[in-house]
DNA sequence: TTATACATGTATTTTTGATGCATGTATAAG
DNA sequence: CTTATACATGCATCAAAAATACATGTATAA
């Protein structure tokens, strides 16, 4: 059970475009950070701006930002917007559907899901990462130290 | 966000076991009822015998039925065997791992998918499936009926 | 006017899951 | 004891979908 790299690199961009509120960031830039596609990420960026969660700046010296307030962009949204296909299993040539139990069963168990990404927004996300790494640079661990 | 057929078909056959308790099956018939691939539904079964959940007998009048009680097969237990890869998304090569709030996130929704499975045992499948069949067959409809 | 960065449609490639094929093993019927 | 049938298993091939590359267009600041 996968989730996208388009959904992924979303997700990515979007973390690191939170974590560099103060600037203008360019896709070229971000490709490189994570050592991806760029005509791929170019296209992830352009369903995001298109969905409202990113601004697009064109022209020399543009580059993209968040468009809305981290606090205001919900994971679970996100995920259902570029994640198209939530078909967990293929009932189409299933000759027990519709009457198989199953069904109803994954549904609930993806709406679990699904509910669980809906309780967290990015900056939630943002801020875990500055717990995780205010634990590594607090506090230097030293031999035989716990 | 997909599960791989092979859970499909894992699931198709213990209900078609399930529905069946009474003699064996082949796989043979299974294939051809839910019209897939004999050798790769052959894979799925001898699978699912290694795991405890199917008997077979081979060799001529040979055939499969379940292994244990319908109400002892738990779904959540199932699928986890079957479905190998969980890795929503590809931490791997991601810079920000480890310091990224987005695993445990999607870690706990995970988490929480399972355990919607983990409630349901091959029975309830079987009786929802009865439920809904008996609502098809109870009461023929007729015109002008609601 | 030019360099740069986003926008967008169309191939092509890669990945991975599904399928096909070949061969082996076990068992009931005759 | 031979044969037909059904499960067991490894290897090769195919197909679908996602990722990537390529080509071209549009906008804007220097």
């Amino acid at each position: 059970m996968r989730l996208t790299r388009y959904t992924d690199y979303a997700m990515r961009v979007l973390l690191y475009l939170g974590a560099r509120p103060e600037r203008l960031c360019s896709i070229a830039e971000i490709a490189r950070a994570y050592d991806v596609s760029q005509n791929h990420l170019m296209k992830v960026v352009n369903d995001l701006v298109r969905a409202g969660y990113v601004a697009s700046v064109r022209g020399r010296l543009g580059g993209i930002r968040l468009a809305r307030d981290p606090g205001l962009v919900n994971v679970g949204q996100v995920v259902r917007h570029t994640e198209v296909d939530f078909d967990l299993v293929e009932c189409g040539t299933c000759v027990i559907a519709p009457a198989c139990g199953l069904t109803g069963v994954l549904r609930e168990a993806l709406e679990a899901f699904l509910q669980v990404l809906d309780r967290y927004t990015l900056a939630d996300l943002l801020a875990r990462r500055q717990d995780l790494a205010d634990l590594f640079l607090r506090d230097p661990p030293r031999a035989g130290g716990s």
